[in-house]
DNA sequence: TCTGGGGTCCTAGGACCC
DNA sequence: TCTGGGGTCCTAGGACCC
């Protein structure tokens, strides 16, 4: 037997809101809203409603008066999620976690062992709910775009397979909108153009696709609307940046107000930095304005650091830099986010063009690298060895 | 009418190096 | 001395997702 569907995707349904269903049984049935000031999640009998995550509570109470608006708990979240990828990693060691609430599972290597994808997704299911008490919507297909399309569209509490000689039957019908990279400003322009469905969007030239939506787009979406996904799960994937801001509301901040607010936003990060035993290069400064516009400003350091000071020091400075623009246009959100990271045993490349090194600048070379890296780690023999480049160690801080 | 907080990926220009 | 082409890194902005 062969079976080609082997990926799954695995999506917890209405999380935030499911989950305060599930710890409080008079919410059961009615519609919950998630969240304060902006709905963080709605149960689906809040969305029959038309009520959407993103959106401020008193918009969505207006469509959903009798909806029950409870203040998040984010420590039950993250509970009830490690509970779940506990299910999904006794399913199968090869778990891609795209957030929270969901994940692609590979299953094609279990045949023997636990099944068919397609029960192996049945009893999935039938654990988190038993287990964890959660509704959860599982989509199978050949690949991850597929799986996670036809969990969309089976949700809530629901299973789909999409057959491999079946996909463009289920795929063409459907909206844009269901295309991974189709946002509000993509769709606006391919209806402008008259191309409302993916079979649509299939029918069109790559070529003409690019004068719409660029050629990177094009080609993404018009693969993807003939079912071309080789991505395959990926377990080993790790963080590429971390970060933390602040909505301020319309109050003008002095500069010292806006100063301990960063502070404090870069002590948690430089914290959960350390907890991760990663390190970060890069630091950047989030802006939004009073028009809702944004701004960054960044910079990046020459050593990579996980220590609150040296983080500090440079946000400071984009801060300063940044003055003049908060203090002209008003300034609504801070924000910071930590990018270029690395973990202690990356390898760091060392770039030495050493077939223009002179003797002695190849001496310097040496000596430099030792006073980084250690008398033992480093050798000439070595350094000549490696051309062009040498690999060693990091060890920053 | 009013927009939170956590992320990913892509593009494009300029500096710099070979 | 002038010239080209290619590659990488940094910065800024933007679209998108949950």
């Amino acid at each position: 037997m062969f079976v080609s569907e082997t990926i799954l995707h695995a999506d917890l349904d209405s999380f935030y809101a499911s989950v305060e269903q599930r710890d409080d049984p008079s919410l059961r049935g009615k519609p919950v809203l998630v969240g304060g000031g902006v709905v963080l999640a709605a149960s689906y009998e809040a969305k029959a409603f038309g009520v959407k995550s993103g959106k401020s509570a008193s918009q969505a109470l207006r469509v959903c008066p009798h909806a029950i608006v409870v203040p998040p708990r984010m420590k039950a979240y993250t509970e009830a999620s490690r509970a779940v990828f506990e299910v999904f990693r006794d399913t199968t060691p090869l778990v891609e976690p795209l957030s929270v609430d969901e994940a692609f599972l590979e299953v094609g290597g279990l045949l023997r062992l636990a099944g068919d994808p397609l029960s192996i997704a049945v009893r999935l299911r039938a654990e988190v709910r038993d287990k964890v008490g959660l509704p959860i919507t599982v989509g199978i297909a050949r690949s991850k775009f597929l799986a996670k399309v036809a969990s969309a569209v089976a949700k809530p509490d629901g299973l789909r397979l999409v057959p491999a000689d079946a996909e463009l039957e289920f795929l063409h019908p459907l909206p844009i909108e269901r295309l991974w990279g189709v946002g509000q400003v993509t769709s606006t322009k391919l209806h402008a153009f008259g191309i409302r469905t993916v079979g649509q969007l299939a029918a069109t030239s790559e070529s003409d696709l690019s004068t719409i939506v660029g050629g990177g787009a094009a080609r993404h979406l018009h693969a993807l609307s003939w079912a071309r996904d080789p991505r395959r799960v990926e377990t080993g994937r790790r963080r590429r940046s971390i970060g933390s801001q602040r909505a301020l509301g319309r109050r003008a901040l002095s500069v010292a107000e806006r100063e301990q607010i960063v502070l404090g936003i870069v002590d948690g990060l430089g914290k959960r930095l350390r907890n991760a035993g990663r390190f970060c290069r890069t630091v950047v400064l989030r802006l939004r304005f009073g028009d809702f516009t944004r701004a960054t400003r960044s910079r990046t350091m020459h050593d990579p650091t996980q220590l609150t000071a040296s983080i500090w020091a440079t946000a400071r400075e984009l801060l300063a830099e940044a003055s003049p623009l908060i203090d002209s246009r008003g300034v609504t959100l801070l924000g910071i986010s930590l990018t270029n990271l690395t973990s202690r045993d990356d390898p760091y490349q060392l770039e030495l063009p050493l077939h223009k090194q002179s003797s002695t600048a190849l001496d310097e070379a040496v000596d430099s690298l030792r006073d980084r890296f250690g008398r033992a780690a480093v050798t000439r023999a070595g350094l000549l060895g490696h051309d062009p480049g040498l690999s060693v160690p990091m060890l920053p801080d």
